[in-house]
DNA sequence: CTATATTAGTCAATGAGGTTTACTACTCTA
DNA sequence: TAGAGTAGTAAACCTCATTGACTAATATAG
Protein backbone atom coordinates (compact mmCIF):
# COMPACT_ATOMS: atom_id res chain seq x y z
CA UNK A 1 0.00 0.00 0.00
CA UNK A 2 2.91 2.57 0.38
CA UNK A 3 4.14 1.80 -2.70
CA UNK A 4 1.87 3.33 -5.20
CA UNK A 5 0.20 0.34 -6.31
CA UNK A 6 -3.06 1.91 -7.84
CA UNK A 7 -2.67 5.49 -9.11
CA UNK A 8 -6.59 4.99 -10.30
CA UNK A 9 -8.24 4.47 -7.28
CA UNK A 10 -5.95 7.69 -5.30
CA UNK A 11 -7.38 9.75 -8.35
CA UNK A 12 -11.06 8.43 -7.22
CA UNK A 13 -10.43 9.33 -3.89
CA UNK A 14 -9.51 12.90 -4.75
CA UNK A 15 -11.96 13.24 -6.89
CA UNK A 16 -14.31 12.02 -4.24
CA UNK A 17 -13.37 14.54 -1.74
CA UNK A 18 -13.52 17.36 -3.52
CA UNK A 19 -16.95 16.98 -4.79
CA UNK A 20 -18.79 17.14 -1.10
CA UNK A 21 -21.26 19.39 -1.71
CA UNK A 22 -23.43 20.49 1.00
CA UNK A 23 -26.82 20.84 -0.12
CA UNK A 24 -30.08 22.35 0.92
CA UNK A 25 -31.10 19.36 3.06
CA UNK A 26 -28.67 19.54 5.55
CA UNK A 27 -29.15 23.45 6.97
CA UNK A 28 -33.24 22.46 6.44
CA UNK A 29 -32.82 19.19 8.57
CA UNK A 30 -30.59 21.19 11.34
CA UNK A 31 -33.36 24.40 11.70
CA UNK A 32 -35.85 21.74 11.61
CA UNK A 33 -34.36 19.62 14.44
CA UNK A 34 -33.47 23.32 16.50
CA UNK A 35 -36.85 24.69 16.19
CA UNK A 36 -38.45 21.62 17.83
CA UNK A 37 -36.37 21.29 20.16
CA UNK A 38 -36.77 25.14 21.02
CA UNK A 39 -40.35 24.52 21.47
CA UNK A 40 -40.57 21.02 23.50
CA UNK A 41 -37.90 23.11 25.55
CA UNK A 42 -40.41 25.89 25.96
CA UNK A 43 -43.09 23.59 26.55
CA UNK A 44 -41.23 22.09 29.51
CA UNK A 45 -40.42 25.43 30.70
CA UNK A 46 -44.01 25.87 31.40
CA UNK A 47 -44.72 22.70 33.38
CA UNK A 48 -45.21 20.39 30.21
CA UNK A 49 -43.37 17.36 31.25
CA UNK A 50 -45.50 15.00 29.91
CA UNK A 51 -45.65 15.72 26.22
CA UNK A 52 -43.29 14.44 23.36
CA UNK A 53 -42.59 15.74 20.18
CA UNK A 54 -45.06 13.97 18.66
CA UNK A 55 -48.16 14.81 20.94
CA UNK A 56 -47.31 18.67 20.62
CA UNK A 57 -47.30 18.11 16.82
CA UNK A 58 -50.76 16.34 16.97
CA UNK A 59 -52.53 18.69 18.80
CA UNK A 60 -52.74 21.72 16.98
CA UNK A 61 -54.22 20.01 14.04
CA UNK A 62 -57.61 19.04 16.48
CA UNK A 63 -60.12 21.60 15.79
CA UNK A 64 -61.35 23.10 18.82
CA UNK A 65 -64.95 21.47 18.39
CA UNK A 66 -63.61 17.81 17.97
CA UNK A 67 -62.10 16.39 14.97
CA UNK A 68 -62.50 12.40 14.27
CA UNK A 69 -59.69 9.97 14.21
CA UNK A 70 -59.55 9.52 10.16
CA UNK A 71 -59.45 13.76 10.07
CA UNK A 72 -56.08 13.91 12.21
CA UNK A 73 -54.43 11.04 10.09
CA UNK A 74 -55.48 12.84 7.05
CA UNK A 75 -53.58 15.83 8.37
CA UNK A 76 -50.75 15.10 10.31
CA UNK A 77 -49.88 12.80 7.33
CA UNK A 78 -50.00 9.43 9.06
CA UNK A 79 -51.67 6.50 9.48
CA UNK A 80 -55.29 6.52 11.84
CA UNK A 81 -53.35 4.02 13.87
CA UNK A 82 -50.96 5.62 14.86
CA UNK A 83 -52.96 8.54 15.70
CA UNK A 84 -55.41 6.16 17.42
CA UNK A 85 -52.39 5.65 19.81
CA UNK A 86 -51.27 8.81 19.97
CA UNK A 87 -54.99 10.07 21.57
CA UNK A 88 -55.04 7.38 23.64
CA UNK A 89 -51.68 8.76 25.30
CA UNK A 90 -53.27 12.45 25.55
CA UNK A 91 -56.38 10.89 26.48
CA UNK A 92 -54.27 9.02 29.72
CA UNK A 93 -52.57 11.78 30.36
CA UNK A 94 -55.17 14.40 30.24
CA UNK A 95 -55.30 16.25 27.48
CA UNK A 96 -58.01 15.27 25.15
CA UNK A 97 -60.96 13.02 25.46
CA UNK A 98 -62.49 10.31 22.96
CA UNK A 99 -66.63 10.50 22.38
CA UNK A 100 -68.97 8.75 20.35
CA UNK A 101 -70.23 10.92 17.16
CA UNK A 102 -73.62 11.23 17.21
CA UNK A 103 -74.08 11.43 13.37
CA UNK A 104 -72.28 8.21 12.60
CA UNK A 105 -72.24 5.41 15.33
CA UNK A 106 -68.43 4.25 13.85
CA UNK A 107 -66.80 7.12 14.76
CA UNK A 108 -65.64 8.87 17.36
CA UNK A 109 -64.89 12.35 17.93
CA UNK A 110 -61.69 13.80 20.12
CA UNK A 111 -62.13 16.86 22.21
CA UNK A 112 -59.80 18.54 24.40
CA UNK A 113 -59.94 18.61 27.89
CA UNK A 114 -59.48 21.69 30.05
CA UNK A 115 -56.18 21.14 30.58
CA UNK A 116 -55.39 20.24 26.77
CA UNK A 117 -57.10 23.81 26.29
CA UNK A 118 -54.72 25.43 28.77
CA UNK A 119 -51.41 23.74 26.66
CA UNK A 120 -53.32 24.90 23.20
CA UNK A 121 -53.26 28.60 25.03
CA UNK A 122 -49.74 27.94 26.50
CA UNK A 123 -48.56 26.94 23.23
CA UNK A 124 -49.09 29.98 21.46
CA UNK A 125 -47.26 32.05 23.42
CA UNK A 126 -44.47 29.59 23.08
CA UNK A 127 -44.63 29.85 19.57
CA UNK A 128 -45.37 33.52 19.07
CA UNK A 129 -42.18 34.11 20.84
CA UNK A 130 -40.01 31.50 18.66
CA UNK A 131 -41.06 33.29 15.63
CA UNK A 132 -39.80 36.22 16.65
CA UNK A 133 -36.71 35.24 17.84
CA UNK A 134 -36.90 33.64 13.91
CA UNK A 135 -37.61 36.51 12.24
CA UNK A 136 -35.03 38.51 14.54
CA UNK A 137 -32.50 36.40 13.44
CA UNK A 138 -33.70 36.61 9.80
CA UNK A 139 -33.58 40.25 9.91
CA UNK A 140 -37.11 41.89 9.94
CA UNK A 141 -36.64 43.24 6.33
CA UNK A 142 -36.23 40.00 4.62
CA UNK A 143 -38.83 38.03 6.71
CA UNK A 144 -41.39 37.99 4.58
CA UNK A 145 -39.69 37.21 1.56
CA UNK A 146 -37.88 34.25 3.89
CA UNK A 147 -40.95 32.88 4.86
CA UNK A 148 -42.52 32.85 1.65
CA UNK A 149 -39.76 31.64 0.22
CA UNK A 150 -40.07 28.93 2.50
CA UNK A 151 -43.37 27.72 2.12
CA UNK A 152 -42.86 27.85 -1.38
CA UNK A 153 -40.17 25.35 -1.29
CA UNK A 154 -42.29 23.19 1.28
CA UNK A 155 -45.29 23.22 -1.11
CA UNK A 156 -42.96 22.03 -4.32
CA UNK A 157 -40.79 19.78 -2.44
CA UNK A 158 -44.25 17.98 -1.08
CA UNK A 159 -46.03 18.38 -4.92
CA UNK A 160 -42.57 16.52 -6.44
CA UNK A 161 -42.42 13.82 -3.92
CA UNK A 162 -45.94 12.21 -5.01
CA UNK A 163 -43.94 11.82 -8.29
CA UNK B 1 -75.36 22.36 25.75
CA UNK B 2 -77.94 24.09 23.66
CA UNK B 3 -78.91 26.41 26.08
CA UNK B 4 -76.16 28.65 26.35
CA UNK B 5 -74.73 27.11 29.75
CA UNK B 6 -71.25 28.70 29.67
CA UNK B 7 -70.34 31.95 28.08
CA UNK B 8 -67.27 32.13 29.17
CA UNK B 9 -66.32 28.71 27.89
CA UNK B 10 -67.56 29.87 24.68
CA UNK B 11 -65.21 33.02 23.90
CA UNK B 12 -62.16 31.27 25.49
CA UNK B 13 -62.53 28.37 22.57
CA UNK B 14 -63.15 31.48 20.05
CA UNK B 15 -60.01 33.64 20.91
CA UNK B 16 -57.94 29.93 20.66
CA UNK B 17 -59.38 29.60 17.06
CA UNK B 18 -58.06 32.52 16.03
CA UNK B 19 -55.10 32.60 17.87
CA UNK B 20 -53.31 29.72 15.78
CA UNK B 21 -50.69 31.13 14.00
CA UNK B 22 -48.63 29.19 11.77
CA UNK B 23 -45.07 29.49 12.73
CA UNK B 24 -41.91 28.90 10.93
CA UNK B 25 -41.78 25.32 12.39
CA UNK B 26 -44.17 23.85 10.30
CA UNK B 27 -42.73 24.88 6.79
CA UNK B 28 -39.51 24.06 7.64
CA UNK B 29 -40.29 20.54 9.13
CA UNK B 30 -42.16 20.06 5.77
CA UNK B 31 -39.64 21.12 3.43
CA UNK B 32 -37.02 18.97 4.68
CA UNK B 33 -39.23 16.09 5.52
CA UNK B 34 -39.94 16.41 1.73
CA UNK B 35 -36.40 16.76 0.36
CA UNK B 36 -35.20 13.50 2.21
CA UNK B 37 -38.05 12.01 0.76
CA UNK B 38 -36.81 12.77 -2.62
CA UNK B 39 -33.40 11.81 -1.89
CA UNK B 40 -34.03 8.46 -0.93
CA UNK B 41 -36.18 8.63 -3.92
CA UNK B 42 -33.63 9.31 -5.94
CA UNK B 43 -31.01 6.42 -4.44
CA UNK B 44 -33.93 3.82 -5.06
CA UNK B 45 -33.99 4.93 -8.55
CA UNK B 46 -30.23 4.08 -8.87
CA UNK B 47 -30.89 0.62 -7.55
CA UNK B 48 -29.59 1.60 -3.99
CA UNK B 49 -32.79 -0.21 -1.88
CA UNK B 50 -30.90 -1.59 0.86
CA UNK B 51 -30.28 1.88 2.42
CA UNK B 52 -32.15 3.49 5.17
CA UNK B 53 -32.25 7.39 5.73
CA UNK B 54 -29.97 7.18 8.43
CA UNK B 55 -27.79 4.95 6.43
CA UNK B 56 -27.26 7.86 3.51
CA UNK B 57 -27.33 10.35 6.47
CA UNK B 58 -23.96 8.85 8.22
CA UNK B 59 -21.84 8.43 4.52
CA UNK B 60 -21.28 11.54 4.31
CA UNK B 61 -19.83 12.01 7.42
CA UNK B 62 -16.94 9.46 6.40
CA UNK B 63 -13.53 10.64 5.13
CA UNK B 64 -12.08 9.31 2.16
CA UNK B 65 -9.35 8.31 4.64
CA UNK B 66 -11.59 6.63 6.80
CA UNK B 67 -12.78 7.52 10.29
CA UNK B 68 -13.54 6.84 13.87
CA UNK B 69 -16.59 5.59 15.21
CA UNK B 70 -16.44 8.11 18.04
CA UNK B 71 -15.39 11.21 15.29
CA UNK B 72 -18.63 10.20 13.42
CA UNK B 73 -20.60 10.22 16.46
CA UNK B 74 -19.43 13.76 17.22
CA UNK B 75 -20.37 14.79 13.83
CA UNK B 76 -23.21 13.17 13.59
CA UNK B 77 -24.15 14.34 16.67
CA UNK B 78 -25.57 11.06 17.78
CA UNK B 79 -24.17 8.52 20.32
CA UNK B 80 -21.31 6.15 19.78
CA UNK B 81 -23.45 2.93 19.94
CA UNK B 82 -26.07 4.39 17.68
CA UNK B 83 -23.40 4.95 15.09
CA UNK B 84 -21.94 1.68 15.72
CA UNK B 85 -25.20 0.00 14.77
CA UNK B 86 -25.67 1.50 11.60
CA UNK B 87 -21.88 1.04 10.74
CA UNK B 88 -22.32 -2.93 11.55
CA UNK B 89 -25.57 -2.08 9.21
CA UNK B 90 -23.35 -1.01 6.48
CA UNK B 91 -20.90 -3.69 7.07
CA UNK B 92 -23.81 -5.94 6.21
CA UNK B 93 -24.79 -4.64 3.54
CA UNK B 94 -20.79 -4.32 1.83
CA UNK B 95 -20.86 -0.10 2.32
CA UNK B 96 -17.94 -0.23 4.42
CA UNK B 97 -15.13 -2.00 6.64
CA UNK B 98 -14.09 -1.68 10.06
CA UNK B 99 -10.20 -2.21 10.95
CA UNK B 100 -8.23 -1.81 13.81
CA UNK B 101 -6.28 1.85 13.91
CA UNK B 102 -2.55 0.77 13.88
CA UNK B 103 -1.89 3.98 16.25
CA UNK B 104 -4.26 3.18 18.94
CA UNK B 105 -5.20 -0.56 19.58
CA UNK B 106 -8.72 0.70 21.23
CA UNK B 107 -9.77 2.32 18.00
CA UNK B 108 -11.28 0.70 14.93
CA UNK B 109 -10.94 2.67 11.79
CA UNK B 110 -14.22 2.13 9.39
CA UNK B 111 -13.65 2.54 5.41
CA UNK B 112 -16.11 2.77 2.54
CA UNK B 113 -15.47 0.08 0.03
CA UNK B 114 -15.53 0.04 -3.47
CA UNK B 115 -19.02 -0.28 -3.43
CA UNK B 116 -19.55 2.38 -0.63
CA UNK B 117 -17.37 4.66 -2.96
CA UNK B 118 -19.49 4.11 -5.74
CA UNK B 119 -22.72 4.79 -3.80
CA UNK B 120 -20.85 7.99 -2.68
CA UNK B 121 -20.34 9.05 -6.32
CA UNK B 122 -24.29 8.19 -6.94
CA UNK B 123 -25.55 9.98 -4.34
CA UNK B 124 -23.43 13.43 -5.78
CA UNK B 125 -25.27 13.36 -8.36
CA UNK B 126 -28.72 13.10 -6.78
CA UNK B 127 -27.62 16.09 -4.67
CA UNK B 128 -26.74 18.31 -6.86
CA UNK B 129 -29.92 17.10 -9.25
CA UNK B 130 -32.50 18.13 -5.79
CA UNK B 131 -30.28 21.05 -5.54
CA UNK B 132 -30.51 22.82 -8.49
CA UNK B 133 -34.34 21.46 -8.05
CA UNK B 134 -34.38 23.97 -5.27
CA UNK B 135 -32.59 26.90 -6.96
CA UNK B 136 -35.32 26.80 -9.57
CA UNK B 137 -37.89 26.41 -7.15
CA UNK B 138 -36.69 29.52 -5.41
CA UNK B 139 -35.77 31.44 -7.93
CA UNK B 140 -32.05 31.73 -9.61
CA UNK B 141 -31.83 35.24 -8.16
CA UNK B 142 -33.28 35.03 -4.88
CA UNK B 143 -31.25 31.85 -4.02
CA UNK B 144 -28.26 32.66 -2.44
CA UNK B 145 -29.40 35.22 -0.01
CA UNK B 146 -32.43 32.48 0.82
CA UNK B 147 -29.65 29.62 1.28
CA UNK B 148 -27.45 32.00 3.52
CA UNK B 149 -30.34 32.86 5.36
CA UNK B 150 -31.39 29.35 6.13
CA UNK B 151 -27.22 28.76 7.22
CA UNK B 152 -27.96 31.45 9.75
CA UNK B 153 -31.06 30.24 11.21
CA UNK B 154 -29.95 26.77 10.95
CA UNK B 155 -26.94 28.01 12.74
CA UNK B 156 -28.59 30.22 14.97
CA UNK B 157 -31.81 27.80 16.72
CA UNK B 158 -29.17 25.42 17.49
CA UNK B 159 -26.93 28.02 19.19
CA UNK B 160 -29.92 28.42 21.20
CA UNK B 161 -30.52 25.41 21.71
CA UNK B 162 -27.92 24.92 23.93
CA UNK B 163 -29.37 27.50 26.22
C1' DC C 1 6.61 2.59 37.68
C1' DT C 2 2.50 1.85 39.37
C1' DA C 3 -2.56 3.49 40.48
C1' DT C 4 -6.04 5.80 38.60
C1' DA C 5 -8.69 8.26 35.33
C1' DT C 6 -9.97 8.59 30.63
C1' DT C 7 -11.14 7.03 26.10
C1' DA C 8 -12.77 3.57 22.24
C1' DG C 9 -15.85 0.45 21.42
C1' DT C 10 -19.46 -3.24 22.37
C1' DC C 11 -23.66 -5.56 24.36
C1' DA C 12 -28.22 -5.61 25.95
C1' DA C 13 -32.44 -3.61 27.19
C1' DT C 14 -35.57 -0.08 26.39
C1' DG C 15 -38.33 3.62 24.36
C1' DA C 16 -40.40 6.59 20.83
C1' DG C 17 -42.73 6.76 16.79
C1' DG C 18 -44.23 4.92 13.48
C1' DT C 19 -45.84 0.89 9.75
C1' DT C 20 -48.40 -3.28 7.80
C1' DT C 21 -51.82 -6.72 8.17
C1' DA C 22 -55.96 -8.28 9.80
C1' DC C 23 -60.08 -7.59 11.96
C1' DT C 24 -64.95 -5.73 13.82
C1' DA C 25 -68.68 -2.74 13.43
C1' DC C 26 -71.30 0.47 11.19
C1' DT C 27 -73.10 3.09 6.96
C1' DC C 28 -74.10 3.87 2.27
C1' DT C 29 -75.70 2.55 -2.20
C1' DA C 30 -77.44 -0.06 -6.16
C1' DT D 1 -81.15 -6.20 1.31
C1' DA D 2 -76.60 -7.68 -0.22
C1' DG D 3 -72.26 -5.94 -0.87
C1' DA D 4 -68.92 -2.23 -0.99
C1' DG D 5 -66.78 1.24 1.50
C1' DT D 6 -65.52 3.71 5.89
C1' DA D 7 -64.22 4.36 11.19
C1' DG D 8 -61.69 2.57 14.44
C1' DT D 9 -58.94 -1.05 16.98
C1' DA D 10 -55.44 -4.88 17.85
C1' DA D 11 -51.20 -6.97 17.32
C1' DA D 12 -46.89 -7.69 15.47
C1' DC D 13 -43.11 -5.64 13.70
C1' DC D 14 -39.50 -2.07 12.07
C1' DT D 15 -36.32 1.88 12.39
C1' DC D 16 -33.75 4.85 14.90
C1' DA D 17 -31.85 6.14 18.81
C1' DT D 18 -31.35 6.13 23.80
C1' DT D 19 -29.38 4.65 28.64
C1' DG D 20 -26.59 1.68 31.54
C1' DA D 21 -23.14 -1.59 32.23
C1' DC D 22 -19.11 -3.47 30.65
C1' DT D 23 -14.05 -4.66 28.49
C1' DA D 24 -9.80 -3.28 26.85
C1' DA D 25 -6.35 0.00 25.87
C1' DT D 26 -4.09 4.41 26.76
C1' DA D 27 -2.59 8.61 29.39
C1' DT D 28 -1.29 10.84 33.40
C1' DA D 29 -0.27 12.05 38.42
C1' DG D 30 2.46 10.79 42.33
Amino acid sequence: MAERPKDAEEKELEALEAAQVDHLGVPLWRASRAYVGLMMAGYRRLGYHDLTESHTGLLPHLDIGGTRITTLAARAGLTKQAIGQMVSDLETRGYVTRAPDPNDARAKIVRYTKKGRRFLRDGQVVKQELHARCRALVGEKNFAAFADQLGTLADQLEKAALD
